[in-house]
DNA sequence: CCGTCCAGCATGAACGTTAATGTCCGAGCA
DNA sequence: TGCTCGGACATTAACGTTCATGCTGGACGG
């Protein structure tokens, strides 16, 4: 089955054997017309015999196309971008095209080596999460002819096709929806990062609050530090958004509802507000982001927005796949995926705020 | 800085436009010696003017070394996958090894795909997760000479490398602690899948109970099924331990502790065991797997194994890198990393196995 | 019987790089 | 002066494919 000296067989090795010249052997083995059902057949049993497997870099080479897709994301434990590797992964496999994953733990120097080692590979396509801290790493891609996929996190400069969750309409929804339940004050608790998916949620809870006619004083939106360190990327750390919670508990006067930026950070919250002695909902809501997988098993369980993680995936593949065959689609050059708010018992029931809300009926508006 | 035609910058371009001959471009920019001062850095200084990049299908093709690590996972949704990716990808990058993954969702067809694609990618070596269905697409992939480090499952009939966590001392250490804690009759938890890591898990279970002179009757062992579907590969379903839970605690005599195989089933059960007005760790005791980020922030929290995934996602990139290197290393075969138990609440204080224990102490052993 | 045509295969070149030799020329030395 | 030696570059080949084109023989029609 192997070659003496640890080769792998060729084409040439199927050709000499049978006689026949190497390109007969590789149009059998392709499938390409032009050769007798008998030789096809028998380069076939040979191939079969020795074990042959094609060298796809030699391919590729006169091809021009590596049948690879380079995904660039910022951090796996992140779930949902766990789940975008996994739904990316199959289409992209589904249509034969491997998947070369990058990390770029948000930084931008990773990021711009990212590219250049895409540039290298000679990717048929890329689907990225920019660090947003330079769009050039990926000018520079899709000037050289590389069709380039943003995910999650737009540059708009680069007119790139795009396809994220539409984080500004959940970031409303989750507002609206503890302003539906009675809040009236509501802060919004946030990773620190400059980057578009949180500055959207921001602007959404901003427009809900202004459409409730509701104040945001200075101190509504308060930053979690980001915890980096030099090895592997991080998950997101509750222990941050915790300590962040208790100096925000020390403060005179309670919200009604907190609207925080993933649920990791929710866990956090709930225990700051358990050591306060404060009860959710009764005394305070919380509607996280993201509906990761314990979200539904906490107690009170947590309302969320849910992304739609798979969708995007499965988009952002098809958008790259598109663009590798160079037809124009007829899909928007930006698209964004609506989440849906999944309903807990972190906003459920007859809150402080529904009570005060209804104590002051008998008042004018 | 780009050729008419979008076709990149080669060395044939660079050589042409300085009079040189290819070779001597190759040998300038790659840094190897034999070449003028001078002639170098008119070299380079063109190289950069054109932005030439590399083809590295060309050099892999010539070379025989894609520079690229295969990495198959069942499931990167999985936190403990997800931060062996990022420790992986860190590594190998710093190695100038690029990652090639594959998702094979515990399918042993996808996984058969997976090592023939690897095998066409000339892949410099693969870091497996295997489904453990079958050895031979890794024993194929070992025969031509890939080197191939398997992780956290191991295969023995191969007689690869292997690294992983010591699966058996974890399920043993959580099974000794509940017991240290007073727990007499002690059930595991465990997804219904025919792998080694958690036939492992349940061997060091029994090695604790025989230790102890516990009895393990039957219904011991409790298998919660694993629920799959077409699409991408899912997180672990706490509603599936939730629903195995109930029907455990309509049974007539209730364990004293419950050992499950990862944090998610933990939360499944604390709501079973919330909804039948059981207290933990007072009415029972629960011990997870996995120390996921979630964990210490349960009420209660969660006492739980830890696993050492970037200590094991390093020795796997580094036992490869030596393989590829082809010097034996001083290392052993097999390496298993300990797991260490992180003590909380939902073992803590004096349960009511602890206080029974206390109140029979007259009695004889 | 000869020319045509086409299926079936062979030949040669190309993809972009690295590796193994070749060639030239000037310096150094007897 | 003639010879050697070695630095600096050129030339050629090779990696394993695919693509464009060339060749051959037999079937077929006039």
């Amino acid at each position: 089955m192997r070659r003496a000296g640890g080769r792998r067989h060729t084409l040439r090795d199927i050709a000499a054997a049978l006689n026949l010249s190497v390109n007969t052997v590789s149009r059998a083995l392709s499938g390409k017309d032009g050769i007798g059902e008998k030789t096809r057949a028998l380069v076939r049993a040979e191939a079969e015999r020795v074990g042959y497997v094609p060298n796809s870099m030699a391919r590729s080479l006169v091809t021009g196309s590596a049948m690879t897709f380079g995904l660039v994301i910022t951090n796996p434990s992140n779930p949902f971008y766990a789940q975008l590797i996994s739904s990316i992964e199959l289409r992209a496999r589904a249509h034969d095209y491997s998947l070369l994953l990058t990390v770029t733990d948000e930084s931008a120097e990773n990021e711009a080596r990212a590219a250049e080692s895409l540039l290298r590979s000679s990717v048929s396509g890329a689907i990225v999460v920019p660090v947003q801290a330079s769009a050039d790493p990926w000018r520079r891609l899709g000037a050289v002819g590389v069709p380039t996929v943003l995910l999650n996190r737009d540059l708009p400069d680069l007119g790139y096709r795009f396809v994220g969750t539409d984080n500004e309409l959940g970031g409303y929804r989750a507002t609206a929806h503890a302003i539906s339940r009675g809040a009236r004050s509501i802060v919004v608790l946030e990773e620190d990062l400059p980057i578009t998916t949180i500055a959207d949620r921001i602007a959404g809870y901003r427009r809900a609050m202004t459409e409730a006619g509701l104040a945001m004083p200075r101190g509504s939106i308060i930053r979690v530090p980001t915890r980096r360190h030099d090895q592997a990327a991080l998950p997101w750390q509750p222990q941050q958004a915790y300590q962040v919670a208790r100096r925000m508990l020390r403060r005179a006067r309670l919200p009604d509802a907190v609207v925080v930026g993933n649920d990791y950070f929710a866990l956090g919250l709930y225990r700051a507000l358990a050591e306060h002695g404060l009860k959710v909902p009764d005394d305070l809501m919380v509607i996280g982001f993201g509906d990761h997988p314990f979200s539904a098993f906490l107690s009170p369980s947590l309302t969320t927005v849910r992304l739609p993680a798979e969708e995007v995936g499965e988009i952002a593949a098809d958008l790259l796949l598109e663009e590798i065959a160079g037809g124009r689609s007829a899909r928007p050059l930006k698209q964004l995926i609506a989440p849906t708010l999944v309903e807990r018992d972190s906003t459920a029931g007859a809150s402080r705020a529904e009570r005060r809300g209804q104590a002051g009926d008998a008042s004018p508006a």
